[in-house]
DNA sequence: CAGTGAGCGAGCTTCCGCTTGACTT
């Protein structure tokens, strides 16, 4: 008799695919490709007199996926349920169930490493679904959905249409913008230093430098050229003689595998590619390429992920891998273990590469560019992340001369260890940093002193990356969220991206300092923390959905309440003339931005861009630089166009934005 | 990567999180 096969859903399409080797022709399975259902998206969905009753239903566009698992699992007995084992995967699961599957035999079944003995192991123990879990995930949506959806509505009536504001873009938001003022509030101050240069007065060894730290027994803090001349004229003459030398062996640690945050700070700052890039680039290696023979091959795990798990069979290979290379030195006793956030999910494993084997030399002729780069980036973090430490000797140095003390340290490497994966161009710091072998009481030659001026820096603008690690740490977003988050805040012209780095616009301002002032427990960068707690609760069966949005939504609703009563929408004239009826003309929010308009709207119905205040460079022509916005992003145009089709991508002779901003 | 646009207000916008293609935005 023919056996009948089972039905399995997982989430990804690429992950179906390893699956269905694993368990081989017994099973078909099939994917879901996220939530199939969902609150809608025109309306509420949620009935706030009711208990907060949420309304599901099929996502527009998803029935076509919904309908063709309905049809595999038709004459199949079993369904598998084998989502992702975190909250959004058990409501997945949950939700395709009481749609599709109500008369079949259910198990849900959960891994969080794709190997086949974690995945036969996880059909060996089936259970029920988590009722509390799906809960947890219900509550998070319903919260979501009366954050973003009662305070937008706020922002299109007090400001302009359009406009969002939610949970966790809104928080987002806020962090760019308090960045953005401690820039400006900035007053950089002066400061000096002075170094010496040294050198032992025995023999005829390289000189060295030694940084002066204390003037009689105080922190020396020289805050002008005049106060650093009469130290530099006054230290001239003294005797400068070893006090101290102190030796210690200092390790340095590899960093941990990659997780998604991790791996989009690291490919901005080495590879300079933003969070979207990194992402496309990581999704070609995960899906896999065609390196010639056979189908094409993922290269790398899941690369949506918060855990920095490994799997146990990717450990044993890892350490032969670095037996077989580096030799068993390099290798520590027991496998590296690091710590896990306290806010992650932990549903799939580190980003690693699927095959030691393949190695990025070996697959470089198959990959572009860019995937090679990413890829050698993960390759090199995962192996290095299993090796030993470093130990460097670190040699630190007191100089005295008269009152005065002096500091000089430098390092020598005594077992490279992991940095034996290391880039070449990575040295130039040690060699720089060598100290000669100096004794107690030795006394030094004086070749020089250095007076140097500083002056204090503000804190750096965020990038893709600085941003990202930001929001992890807050445990703001998810790994799935990050880049889209950032894309919302563009795309809403919050803020712009302008060289890697992001500058608030007004409006982002307007919108954040009005939410900040209104719902300041919604701006809490801990809200979400504290919301995470409340979920876990419900997770544990500790209190209930509704016990949560009762606390939640009253205070909200006031908050509510009296941001509609007290916002003034306001109305901004400028000193420009209509020319047509001579009113004043204001200031109005279209679908494009900002743009002047007669006040006497809409009785006269003239409109005009709103002047740079540059004038077009090009000659004779007289007009006003506008800021005009295209599919592909902000330009500034000529207000003559079409008989004038200058375009600039900033504004000539200006100063205030991108000009002025140094890479650190 | 470079080049980008022609009228905006007075209708239907928006959230977060899960996942890929379809797509004239």
């Amino acid at each position: 008799m023919p056996k009948n096969k089972s039905l399995v859903i997982v989430e990804s399409p690429t992950k179906a695919k390893t699956i269905s080797k694993i368990l081989g022709s017994d099973f078909v399975v099939v994917s879901s490709m996220g939530h199939l259902i969902d609150l809608p998206a025109k309306e509420l969905g949620v009935d706030i007199e009711e208990d907060f009753k949420p309304t599901y239903v099929v996502i527009s566009g998803r029935n076509k996926i919904l309908a063709s698992l309905k049809k595999e699992a038709k004459g199949k007995d079993n369904v598998y349920i084998a989502t992702d084992p975190d909250r959004e995967g058990e409501a997945i699961g949950w939700h395709l169930r009481d749609k599709l599957f109500k008369k079949h035999k259910v198990h849900r079944v959960v891994f969080h490493e794709i190997t086949p003995a974690a995945v036969k192991e996880a059909f060996r123990n089936a259970r029920e679904f988590d009722a509390n879990m799906v809960e947890a995930q219900g509550t998070r949506r319903i919260l979501d959905r009366i954050v973003g959806y009662f305070l937008s509505p706020l922002l299109w009536k007090k400001i302009v249409r359009g406009l969002s504001a939610g949970r966790v873009q809104s928080v987002a938001l806020r962090l760019l913008v308090e960045r953005e003022r401690q820039i400006r509030a900035f007053i950089p101050q002066e400061y000096w230093e002075i170094e010496a240069e040294l050198r032992k007065t025995s023999g005829s060894q390289a000189p060295f430098f030694a940084e002066l730290e204390k003037i009689e027994g105080q922190k020396a803090e020289i805050k002008t050229k005049d106060e650093a001349d009469k130290l530099t004229e006054d230290i001239k003459n003294k005797a400068f003689r070893v006090l101290e030398v102190d030796k210690k062996e200092k390790n340095r640690y590899p960093d941990p595998p990659f997780i998604t945050s991790t791996l989009q700070q690291e490919a901005f700052n080495k590879l300079r590619f933003n969070s979207t890039k990194t992402m496309i680039v990581a999704q070609q290696l995960y899906e896999g390429v065609n390196i010639g023979q056979d189908a094409p091959e993922g290269l790398i795990t899941y690369m949506r992920t918060d855990s920095t798990h490994v799997a146990p069979e990717a450990l044993k290979e890892v350490r032969s891998f670095i037996v077989n290379k580096f030799g068993k030195n390099y290798l520590p006793e027991t496998p590296n273990v690091y710590k896990v956030k306290k806010l992650a999910q932990e549903a799939h494993e580190a980003i690693r590469p699927s095959l030691l084997s393949q190695s990025p030399e070996s697959l470089e002729q198959f990959l572009t560019p860019e995937q090679y780069k990413l890829y050698e980036l993960i390759y090199r973090r995962f192996v290095a992340s299993q090796m030993m430490p470093a130990r460097n000797l670190v040699t630190t140095v007191d100089i005295e001369a008269g009152g005065y003390l002096f500091g000089a340290s430098g390092s020598t490497v005594v077992f490279d260890g992991f940095t034996v994966l290391h880039d070449k161009n990575n040295n130039g710091e040690n060699t720089k940093k060598t100290l000669p072998e100096l004794e107690k009481g030795e006394a030094l030659e004086l070749l020089g002193l250095e007076p140097s001026q500083h002056f204090t820096k503000p804190p750096p603008r965020f990038t893709d990356s600085s941003l990202v690690k930001a929001l992890e740490e807050d445990g703001i977003g998810r790994p799935s969220t990050y880049a889209p988050i950032i894309y919302t805040l563009t795309l809403r012209d919050y803020v712009r991206r302008l060289k890697g780095y992001f500058f608030p616009t007004e409006l982002g301002i307007k919108v954040c300092d009005l939410l900040v002032e209104y719902f300041p427990k919604i701006m809490d960068v801990n809200f979400t923390a504290q919301m995470e707690e409340e979920l876990d609760g419900v997770e544990e069966g500790e209190h209930k959905r509704l016990q949560v949005l009762n606390d939640f939504y009253p205070p909200f609703k006031e908050s509510l309440d009296f941001a509609q009563k007290h916002i003034k929408k306001e109305v901004v004239t400028t000193d420009q003339i209509c020319d047509k009826c001579g009113k004043p003309m204001v200031v109005k929010w279209g679908r494009k931005g900002k743009f002047l308009s007669c006040s006497a709207y809409p009785a006269c119905k003239n409109s005009k861009s709103i002047p740079s205040g540059v004038k077009c460079p090009e000659p004779g022509c007289g007009g006003d630089l506008v800021e005009r916005r295209s599919r592909r992003g902000f330009f500034y145009g000529c207000s003559n166009f079409p008989k004038c089709t200058f375009t600039a991508k900033t504004l000539p002779q200006d100063g205030s934005t991108a000009e002025n901003v140094t890479p650190r």
